[in-house]
Parts: structure tokens; C-alpha cells; sequence
DNA sequence: GACTTTTTCTGTACGTCGTACAGTATATGT
DNA sequence: ACATATACTGTACGACGTACAGAAAAAGTC
């Protein structure tokens, strides 16, 4: 159903005892513990239980609960569709519009992810591949990439994933935390305005999408890139 | 030294045994920690050991380790200067700037305390003031502040964080990473592109303020407001 | 078939974490 | 002197990541 191995493609010598389960199964197991219970759910005990294994039985698929960690969100970045942005003929801002997308899609599918994503570096290929497709991009656009455009352009990207995590409220909880706390939370979180001055704000955000709406999330983004444009032009 | 107390103001009755701490003593012991070590060091076991008490003694002065961060992360917020972006005479680019400004001081002094921001909402009255201080400037600058510029705002300033972070790359380790291999995760962390087609991005990134430099940053920032700008006067 | 070899699993255990509980030390009131 | 209230220490529990030793199951060799 998957493409990708993880990061070991195993020998398979075809001696020895049988694997009772895949790389790719313990993912899913991991996967479905982040998004309901957060980071904290996904423990490597968490995954061996949901996939019905000894807790050490783990480490025959992956060395360490980081390297499952990385496998977890490299799988994520794979499931991007490149066929979009990818397309040289297609006006640059469409294409980066396309790319943000698409990530803010993963995002919001696996809020729970993106506390794994900002602990630590993210080195894959897929990660890779992704970074030098906007590279590319940004040099399609004229811009010099390794300068402020492709900072500024990750960082509105990126941090759509922390405000949403915040709201969503996924960080540390417990099993379920009952639904009126969370979105009681959700609304003090970075509604942070007094109701009744900004009715709007703290009213329903009941989910992330919601709270940082597409709408808002393009907004941002076409005005950033509107400025990158003016000063494109004028120079 | 310091104004605020935490969360509980205590109710100091003046009978029982006096405390050997304080709390900012505390909160200056895991934010030295948090600094030199990331958030694994940061622990309760390791604030007291540093303070000279029991791991448990803790507990009288926060009721649980959330508490601790919390009170952190307030703290570290209300060191921020309002003066500069409070002055309502001055024109409102400014600002947002000079907050902008702030809060990446806030985060580059202190990399360490991204994650615990992201890891959870900020509730504090320094956090929600700071709120307000930027929904102010936004309704002054004319724009809807529940809308999309707040959100953008806020997500190109809390972004840096996440890069910044990264780069850093203080998220789980050790007690000190080798100074070299910390070099080399950072090359690969954000740089991503092969050396040889992007030496510059590649090459002297050596702390993170420097790789998203304040000029990166501001860049950024202020395409997002050229781009704010030009709607605002168009429409 | 029996035997060795290779791989995957389970059992158990160690050190760490946050923190609950019970007691002890130290202060103020009476 | 004594009760009372507060701050500490000792100890312990459960959960975590994971190292080590063995048992179980497959394949290759005779």
C-alpha cells in the first residue's frame, strides 16, 4: 500500500524467523496514536502494544524511537503530490501557492506532527527532495534562493503548523481530553482577544483549519508574496 | 531582580518553616538547563539537583512540571520592552517591526524555549498582553485584526522560532553535542541544498541568528507588510 | 530426518522521568 | 511547653526508552 521502506531497506537473506509485521504497519500504528493522543501516545510501548509485539520488538525495524520518528514524518512528506508545483510551465506563484498547500494539507491531516517535525532535523529524501523542489522554484521566480524569499516563504509555511498545534491542542495531552476543555483551550490559545472586542476570534475556532482558515493562510501568503513581486519589479 | 512571582502569588501566613528558594531561583535554574542543555535537560530532577533540594521540593513552589514551563515562558515574555512599539504616535510598520523585533531577541536568546511554546498554549498575562498590544496595532493600522494580517504576523514571527530552532539544534540532546557535528546537522537541517549548487546557504551558517539573519527576518517581515500595504490602499 | 545457523521474537532489567505519600524539620502561634 | 502550619527529605510507583539474554521459528547442510 506503501511505497516507501523507512530507512533501512533490510538485507532478507531469507534465513531465519519470519517478521510478523512491516515497517510500514508500525508507522500506521504510530501514526494513528499521534493524532489521538499526541506526541506523548506515540511512546514505542504505545506502537509494540497497538501492533500487538513485545515493546523491544521494535528496534528489530528501527534502531531508536527517533529514527521511527523520522521515518514517520519522512512517509508524511512522500505523500505530498509533487505533479502540481512541479510543472515548470505554470506561473511561479501558483506553484508556490500549490507547494503551501500541500503541505498545510499534511499539517492539518497530522497536527500531532508537527511537534516531531520542530524536534528535530528533518534529513530525508522525500524532506530533501521537497526543499530542493522550492529551491527551484524560487530560482524559476528569480529570486535568490538562499536569501530572504525562501526564509520567509518557509517561515509562513512552518508556522502554520505551531499556531495550528496550539489549537488544535494535541501537544502533551492525555488519552482524550474532554471535548468542552479542548476547545475552551483552543479558544483562550491564540484567540487571546476578550470575546467581546473580537466576537469572531474566540467564537468558533473549533478546529485549526478553521482558526488559520485557508482563506487566511493564502491571504498571508499572497501578500507576502505580493511584496516579493513589488520589489522584484522595482529592482 | 525579577517582578514577577509565577502563577500563585503564595499566601505567606508567616507561620511554618520558611523557604530555602524562591521561585524565580527556580525558573533561573531551568532556564540555564533549558539553555545549555534543551528541554530533556530542563527536568524537575535536574532543576533541584541544581538548586540543591529534593526533586519532589519543587512541588512547593509549582504544582507540576507544566507549571514550571509555563511560568518560563511568561517570564521570559515579560522581558520584553514595550516602549517601543506601544507608542501609538509612531506609524505602525514601525511597530510591528520593533515587536517583531522583540520577540525574535526573546527566541534567539533563548532557543530552547521554542519547543515548550509550541508544546503548549500560552495563557499567561504577559502573553495575552502582548496579544493585545498587537491586536491594538493592527486595528491601527487600519486592517481587521482577526483576520488574515494578525495571522500572518504571527506566523512569520513564530516560524522563526521553528527554523531557528532546528538550526540551533538544541531540541533533545545530550548535554553538549560535539561542537562539530552540531555544525554539520545545521548545514544539513535547513540548507538542504547540495553544497555545490548553493555554497553561501550551505557553508557559514554557524548560529542560528545568522543563518535567518535580522536582515533575512526583516526582509520577510516587511514583504509581508509591502504586501499588507498595497491591498490596504488599493481597496 | 537431525543439526547448525540466522533472524525475530519475549522476558527481564536498568536508569530516567514526573510525582504521590508519609514522615521529619522548622517556623509561628497560643 | 505545646499545638499547628509550612517546607523539606525518603521512598516508592508507574511509564518511558532500551540493553541483554535467551527462546522460537524459519532456512541451509548433511
Amino acid at each position: 500500500m506503501r511505497a516507501s521502506g523507512a530507512e533501512t531497506a533490510a538485507t532478507r537473506s531469507g534465513r531465519g524467523r519470519r517478521r510478523t509485521l512491516s515497517e510500514d504497519e508500525i508507522l500506521d500504528a504510530a501514526m494513528a496514536l499521534l493524532d489521538e493522543g499526541g506526541p506523548k501516545a506515540a511512546s514505542i510501548r504505545g506502537i509494540a502494544a497497538a501492533v500487538g509485539v513485545a515493546p523491544n520488538a521494535v528496534y528489530t525495524y528501527f534502531p531508536d524511537k527517533a529514527a521511527v520518528v523520522r521515518a514517520l514524518i519522512e512517509r508524511l512528506l512522500g505523500e505530498v503530490n509533487h505533479d502540481v508545483f512541479a510543472d515548470r510551465a505554470q506561473p511561479w506563484r501558483l506553484r508556490l501557492e500549490a507547494l503551501a498547500l500541500q503541505l498545510r494539507q499534511r499539517l492539518c491531516e497530522h497536527p500531532g506532527a508537527v511537534p516531531l517535525m520542530i524536534g528535530g532535523p528533518m534529513n530525508g529524501p522525500h524532506a530533501l527532495s521537497l526543499n530542493e523542489r522550492l529551491l527551484e522554484l524560487l530560482a524559476d521566480a528569480g529570486l535568490d534562493p538562499v536569501d530572504a524569499a525562501r526564509a520567509s516563504y518557509l517561515l509562513i509555511v512552518y508556522a502554520f503548523g505551531s499556531i495550528a498545534l496550539q489549537l488544535a491542542d494535541v501537544h502533551d495531552s492525555g488519552p482524550a481530553p474532554p471535548e468542552a476543555e479542548r476547545i475552551a483551550a483552543r479558544k483562550r490559545a491564540f484567540a487571546l482577544a476578550p470575546a467581546d472586542r473580537y466576537p469572531r476570534a474566540a467564537a468558533a475556532a473549533t478546529t485549526m483549519a478553521e482558526y488559520v482558515s485557508t482563506e487566511q493562510y493564502l491571504w498571508g501568503l499572497r501578500r507576502l508574496l505580493d511584496g516579493i513581486t513589488a520589489r522584484a519589479d522595482s529592482s
